[in-house]
DNA sequence: GCCAACGTTGGC
DNA sequence: GCCAACGTTGGC
């Protein structure tokens, strides 16, 4: 099984929201590395953190899991959707998305400013320079020791 | 295929 | 609101 980190905003979708609906299509994708990442490694059963981005206080603030595999993303054929993308064909469509489950919510944020503190992980995606991915990677070591840190 | 211009992300 | 970093676009 393996672990990631998903990004966002909580103006937009936040872990409360997550909470509420307790599942979810994660759509919205438009990262050519991101969508390959989730339709070539993301698996039914891997457990993901869920990041609020953009805001007051970034970090880490719940577990979540992936309950369906990636799938076309319905929001880019609606042009009614800021994902719009009307350069994607339908029979081969360009974008995809998971679904994810509410799992918890941490009993804290785990603050960036936290994560950035540890040189234990200073290989994770989200604090190296210049990193925007939206959905990364985050390994077994590094899994364990952020919620260590809860 | 190069690369300048432009758009987006996201921390601060 | 600023701006660094980086991805995408499109002219050539």
């Amino acid at each position: 099984m393996a672990y990631w980190l998903m990004k966002s905003e909580p103006d937009v979708y936040g872990i409360d929201d997550l909470k509420r609906d307790r599942r979810e299509c994660w759509d919205g994708v438009r990262n050519y590395q991101v969508r390959n990442m989730m339709r070539d490694d993301m698996r039914k059963g891997d457990l993901a953190f869920f990041y609020h981005s953009n805001c007051p206080e970034p970090g880490i603030v719940g577990v979540m899991r992936i309950v369906r595999e990636a799938y076309p993303d319905h929001t880019q054929f609606d042009p009614q959707s800021k994902y719009y993308d009307p350069k994607s064909d339908p029979d081969d469509p360009r974008w995809l998305m998971v679904d994810v489950a509410y799992k918890r919510k941490l009993k804290r944020t785990i603050t960036l400013a936290e994560l950035k503190a540890h040189p234990e992980l200073g290989d994770l995606p989200l604090v190296r320079r210049g990193n925007r991915l939206s959905v990364m990677p985050v390994t077994d070591a590094d899994w364990e020791f952020i919620l260590g840190l809860e």
